[in-house]
DNA sequence: GTTTAGCACTCAAAGAAGTAGAGTGCTAAC
DNA sequence: GTTAGCACTCTACTTCTTTGAGTGCTAAAC
């Protein structure tokens, strides 16, 4: 679908001025603030053409424009020019990220609140993937009374912990063995390199305890699961509510009960399709229920690898152009601060 | 400030109604709804009565009764009857606790959605005290790259990590030797009970590590800090939503923006003045943002001791009643299922 | 003395009617 | 191809009216 380079800037005027003021967009208006050289009569032709094409609609007849869904898509992909962050934003974000963090799991809860707070939008931030990282240390720890907790932790810095019931028989020594087994075992394992013929040379040297190392490897198996640990890091939902689009509470209540389910969260995050920043528009978003939402959505990286998601929701009208910019420059800096964290140095960006 | 009988069913009527319909309550609706026996004339000059006294207002002139603040102060304390709990809402509750929790946290969360499902308010849920539990077991993990992670397992369940950075002189090996040290010191002790000489032992047995050892009792400082690492649970936000004072969405706004702030939230529950379940209305809280909302909360113990506080959060106009029973009775089981957790059995209830 | 029927009065909320203004599409002239 | 002019449309806002729930007061009944 080709646009001549006059149809092109009135469909940038208007989604420029939508996206500004959520009100419809007249001819008038694009003559006075856009000097485009042509008069609003013209104008009124051209939208009539953009209309039938697709790229904007009217509310009501005596109404001006909207951006229809391929309307914002085609601006996203062609019309639209980079969003430069002001040396404010900037340094909020630097500063965000140069401050030490003693856990990983605030760092992508202060992530997910800046991002909202630069969009104006909710922000979805995911824990790094277990999957991505290898076991460095495997502690059970005796609680008393039948009951132990198993400690997982990895040397991405995330870690994992589920209390198990164990038998009366199993004294604290016991467990200390088994923890050293394991850990000399596994340690510097990857989940998916823990195979079968490992865990059979376990089992050798642990045949009195083979009833606690089935709950051990029955976690383990649990932490392989994907997506099984992940947390989610929701955030910033009031600062979604100053768009006019969220003014209708029954809207706000959907929305609400549907952002409680980490599930449908993570099934959001999942909808990446290519490196970089995705942006999916409206019906794009392969879930029914929020389809009058937008989301703009990447995934940060340690040592090249992909390792988690973050992005941020909002409504279709949203400022493309600085989500976007906010989105990567926020996910940069992200991939970064892990990397320093977990593997020491890191470039600067 | 004594009442009559009559006067107390009057009361008691219109806060009755207006709890259920929140409309204000006229004199023909209590004659007609609650046999009184007496005519809405009669009634009208109690309802002045009644006013003048302060349990009662009149959003203007032309309009039935509201209860004020005090109204429902009187109520709760003294009019309301027992709220029963339905075999159905019973049989949810048992049923979240029958099933056994992996995690804690998961176990709070799960408290929290359905303290609100039940409530149609928003919940908020504390996590248990670390003060309250003693070290059982203290691990520090070289992740590699200058980096370690201190774990603490607490005997109750539940868990601190943090990462720290270390000097690349010191090796997996000598990290393995502190925790040992550290675990035979500690291990048992409460918070309160690592005395200044029991450190001064460390420090003497580990003087090659010192700078280590100041590192993790930093952590150890700071972690015996009230409130410093207690996660808050809040949930069912989308339910408080349903009721109509919600309907305007300045107020949604600022609610949500106080409530994303965790530290607000820890004041609110530390509001307990007296044991079993605290109920505060409007005025009564002290926070000075939300004093439209009323809360009711309580403690949830474990051998006796109170470990963390629970409740809700809802609109002055809620069902002092239910809520009080349902958070009264989630405490119980919440309480009893934790006891189960951490020693074993636990009494049934 | 207490209770109640009756009545005039008040006031918010809902409905009806009218107005203003932004915007469009079409036509005819440039 | 562009644009000025004009009739037409339709929402949003204002104003006016009506409706009805509710009150307080008074005087009669109990």
């Amino acid at each position: 679908m080709e646009l001549n380079s006059r149809k092109q800037q009135i469909l940038l005027a208007i989604i420029t001025e939508y996206i500004d003021t959520a009100e419809p967009v007249g001819s008038r208006t694009i003559a006075r603030k856009y000097k485009l050289g042509i008069s609003p009569a013209t104008i009124r032709n051209e939208m009539a053409d953009l209309e039938e094409m697709g790229f904007i609609e009217q509310p009501h007849t005596s109404a001006g424009r909207i951006p229809s869904e391929r309307g914002y898509r085609y601006y996203v992909d062609y019309l639209m020019h980079k969003y430069q962050l002001s040396p404010d934003e900037e340094d909020l974000i630097r500063q965000e990220y140069t401050s030490k963090a003693r856990d990983i799991g605030l760092l992508l809860q202060r992530t997910g609140q800046l991002l909202s707070q630069l969009t104006h939008c909710a922000s979805v931030v995911q824990s790094p993937k277990m999957e991505a990282g290898s076991y460095k240390h495997i502690q059970l720890v005796e609680l008393g009374m039948g009951r132990a907790m198993l400690v997982l932790v990895m040397d991405n810095g995330t870690i994992q912990h589920r209390l198990i019931e164990i038998p009366s028989s199993i004294t604290g020594g016991d467990l200390a063995t088994i923890s050293s087994v394991l850990n000399a075992k596994l340690s510097g394992h990857t989940i998916e390199t823990i195979k079968f013929t490992l865990i059979k040379e376990i089992y050798l040297e642990l045949t009195r305890h083979r009833h606690i190392l089935d709950l051990v490897l029955e976690v383990l198996r649990y932490s392989l699961t994907p997506g099984a640990e992940d947390k989610i890091y929701l955030g910033g939902l009031f600062n979604m509510l100053s768009q006019p689009e969220f003014h209708n509470i029954e809207k706000v209540k959907t929305l609400l009960s549907l952002l409680e389910q980490e599930s449908l969260l993570a099934s959001l995050l999942a909808q990446i399709s290519k490196p970089g920043v995705n942006v999916r528009i409206g019906g794009e978003i392969s879930c029914r229920a929020i389809q009058d939402c937008s989301m703009v959505i990447a995934t940060y990286e340690v040592g090249g690898q992909p390792i988690g998601s973050l992005g941020v929701l909002g409504p279709i009208r949203m400022d493309y152009a600085k989500v976007i910019s906010v989105v990567d420059y926020m996910t940069r800096h992200l991939s970064n601060a892990l990397e320093r964290l977990f593997r020491g140095g890191g470039n600067q960006i």
